[in-house]
DNA sequence: AGCACGCCGACT
DNA sequence: GTCGGCGTGCTC
């Protein structure tokens, strides 16, 4: 009796066992494929996870598949490895992790007809690559050539690198050089970026490289029908490259032999709903699996990443590789200057050191960024004669003023409404904004140098990438002398005219309870910095704050971020937080906060953790952003030195809460790793 | 997660 | 009298 194993989309971490239907043969290589099974009162697709032939249920309970799938070949068994790796690691069911990373058009019952693959448009002349420097050539001679792994047994080809690169020193173009030994060995290459939306010259540049390599992107601004082609030329192994954000991760290739992730420190390789993974980590996981090299690529890497790196007790997880020079001779990195905005009095948040910057930039025809990391005209609208301040109904926040369309939003729901013309509370006409985003320093730019041509950059001006392209070929034109922004601006594009970068109202990362922020903080201003004098035209760096002794800018001004990092590793250590702790965070939302604190005491008082005297339970506490969207949210942080033992007390606990089955209005979900409280 | 079944309150 | 609330249980 031939019985199919079959990974299904529930979130049930069991395989499903079904016979084969009348007349089909099945034979071990079916493992892998899709299959269309009921399921309850309907059908479904799933993934024959293994064939077996024998059933721990009676016969008579099993039902029979009723399609073998076979419009593509079958997922290799590394793929699963992968899925169940995550399964286990991330507190999910099998099913859930293969199912939600195979793209929609897989998922479906009804297969779209296939069309025909486009003619891929083949890039012209394959360009010459640039000649190496001193650096990358020293970088490169000291990764494994891919090459020499190939072949051999699992496991062996394993290396993970950390490439600690300052901005500018090209580091694309070690990537690139790697991919090249791997597409030589015959290899497959995985290159993962933070948004692919910010960096749509990267793709076109490693195109350009390998114009036979059948190069593939993956993310999620892809629609359905590219998205399940590109995966299927990756899985059948006509795409030798495949670029993608951190979904990509996912892709099935059976020739793999590099994983890059570049950027490593961004964010947003953490997805953060749904299955909360994080790609990096995932990445890592899965070159180890495949005993291939990984590259983990960024100028201010995360302190998980520094530690594995440099830590004596990390046992050098990963190899420490620098890069400390400017790719381009000639281009330094730009001076960092703090300026003390304590000794003025600021002219709409400007300071004259920063004006007279800008306007010596636009005598000479240069340009000048302005970062600040706050989109929105001005974060509070006030009262001037009661105090009322505008506030989300649903959430815990105030209403931000955007002036461009006379509109106040929330940032945390989406909330939207018109700007009252008196104060609701005490019909006082004085509504006054206070604190500034981009819009308002935009306003206030455009008073100051009228002739000015003021670009603003966020996520309201760039929408789409449709936007954000339009934008930045007009920049890249000349067509702006200064660019507003928020962090959108610090990735990606170069802009050679730009020689000024001002940051202001960084302080507020100090300040904030986040005690990831100050890495986040530097990670930012470095990137932003790292847009001044890219190409011929010194850069300068100004930077607007009141505690301009504070390490963190002084680290940043010296460009040293290894002594930034030694800094905030040793304040970690000390405070017992990661990467010398592991932690996982169970998180409720309800409508009422008691309900969500209740549920979470009763997780908390589970009989069994006593036994798991490594890991450490704190008390529930509303979040921070204690209501969103008509819900009051709390949370538990679960801590342990050891990530085993974490692990092992997960599993188990996962299941009691599951068994628990709360109220209907409550919602809630275990998170590893988190890296938002 | 869906989607059933099943047992108690306010409506045509 | 029944429409519908959500508690409980199952899905190969």
């Amino acid at each position: 009796m031939t019985i199919l194993r079959v990974a299904l989309d529930v979130p049930l971490n069991r395989y499903f066992d079904y016979l084969v239907a009348d007349g089909e043969t099945v034979s071990e290589s079916e493992v892998g494929r899709r299959v269309r099974v009921p399921f309850g009162r309907r059908s479904r697709i799933g993934v024959i996870a293994g064939i077996s032939e024998y059933s721990e249920l009676p016969l008579a309970q099993l039902r029979a598949a009723e399609a073998i799938l076979r419009d593509l070949p079958p997922l290799p068994a590394d793929w699963f490895r992968l899925c169940e790796f995550c399964a286990s690691y991330y507190q999910t069911s099998v099913g859930e992790v293969m199912l939600s990373t195979l793209p929609a058009g897989l998922r479906r019952l009804d297969p779209a007809k296939a069309r025909a693959p486009r003619a891929v448009k083949k890039p012209p002349a394959a360009e010459t690559p640039p000649p190496l420097t001193a650096g990358q050539e020293a970088v490169l001679a000291a990764i494994v050539d891919p090459a020499g792994a190939a072949g051999k047994a699992s496991g062996a080809g394993f290396a993970a690198y950390l490439l600690h690169g300052i901005t500018g020193s090209g580091k694309t173009e070690v990537y690139l050089r790697l991919i090249e030994r791997a597409l030589a060995a015959g290899r497959q290459a995985l290159l993962l970026v933070p948004e692919i939306n910010l960096t749509p010259q990267l793709e076109a540049r490693v195109a350009r490289r390998f114009p036979e390599a059948g190069l593939v992107s993956l993310h999620s601004e892809l629609g359905e029908a590219a998205r399940t082609r590109n995966f299927r030329a990756a899985l059948a192994g006509e795409a030798r490259i495949v670029l993608g954000t951190r979904l990509a991760v996912f892709t099935p290739l059976p020739d793999l032999g590099l994983i890059v992730v570049d950027e490593e420190h961004d964010a947003s390789f953490k997805q953060q709903d749904g299955l909360r993974y994080s790609a990096r980590d995932v990445a890592v996981f899965r070159a180890r699996e495949r005993g291939v090299p990984i590259v983990l690529g960024s100028a201010t890497p995360s302190l998980e990443s520094w530690a594995n790196a440099v830590e004596p007790h990390a046992g050098a997880r990963y190899t420490l590789l620098t890069l400390a020079e400017r790719a381009v001779s000639g281009a330094a990195l730009p001076p960092v200057r703090c300026i003390d905005t304590r000794r003025e009095k600021l002219k709409d948040g400007l300071s004259s050191a920063l004006l007279s910057a800008i306007e010596a930039r636009l005598a000479r025809g240069e340009q000048s960024l302005v970062f600040i990391n706050r989109r929105g005209y001005a974060p509070v609208l006030c009262c001037a004669s009661c105090g009322w301040v505008a506030r989300c109904t649903r959430c815990t926040a105030n209403l931000v003023l955007h002036q461009s369309d006379r509109r106040v939003r929330c940032h945390h729901c989406g909330f939207e409404g018109h700007v009252p013309r008196a104060c609701p509370s005490c019909g006082n006409q004085d509504i006054l904004p206070f604190g500034r985003g981009t819009q308002r320093i935009e306003e206030v730019l455009g008073e100051h140098f009228p002739a000015a041509r003021i670009l603003r950059v966020d996520r309201d001006s760039a929408r789409s990438r449709k936007q954000w392209e339009v934008l930045a070929a007009r920049i890249h034109a000349g067509e702006a002398d200064i660019l507003v922004g928020t962090q959108m601006l610090a990735k990606g594009h170069d802009f050679p005219k730009l020689t000024l970068v001002g940051a202001i109202g960084a302080d507020a990362a100090l300040m904030a309870a986040d005690w990831r922020a100050p890495e986040r903080l530097f990670a930012q201003l470095m990137q932003v910095a790292g847009r001044a004098g890219r190409a011929v035209l010194p850069g300068e760096v100004l930077i607007q704050t009141e505690q301009p002794q504070h390490p963190l800018y002084q680290t940043l001004a010296r460009h040293d971020y290894p002594a930034f990092a030694a800094m905030q590793l040793a304040e970690r250590a000390q405070a017992g937080f990661p990467p010398y702790a592991y932690q996982a965070m169970l998180r409720a939302e309800a409508p009422n906060m008691d309900e969500a604190l209740a549920f979470l005491a009763k997780a908390r008082a589970w009989p069994e953790a006593a036994a798991h005297a490594a890991v450490m339970l704190y008390d529930p506490v509303p979040m921070r952003l204690a209501r969103r969207a008509n819900f009051e949210r709390a949370q538990l942080l679960v801590e342990s030195p050891s990530r085993r033992a974490l692990q092992s007390f997960l599993a188990p606990w996962h299941d009691a809460i599951r068994n628990e089955r709360p109220g209907k209005r409550l919602r809630w979900h275990l998170e590893v790793d988190p890296i938002e409280f």
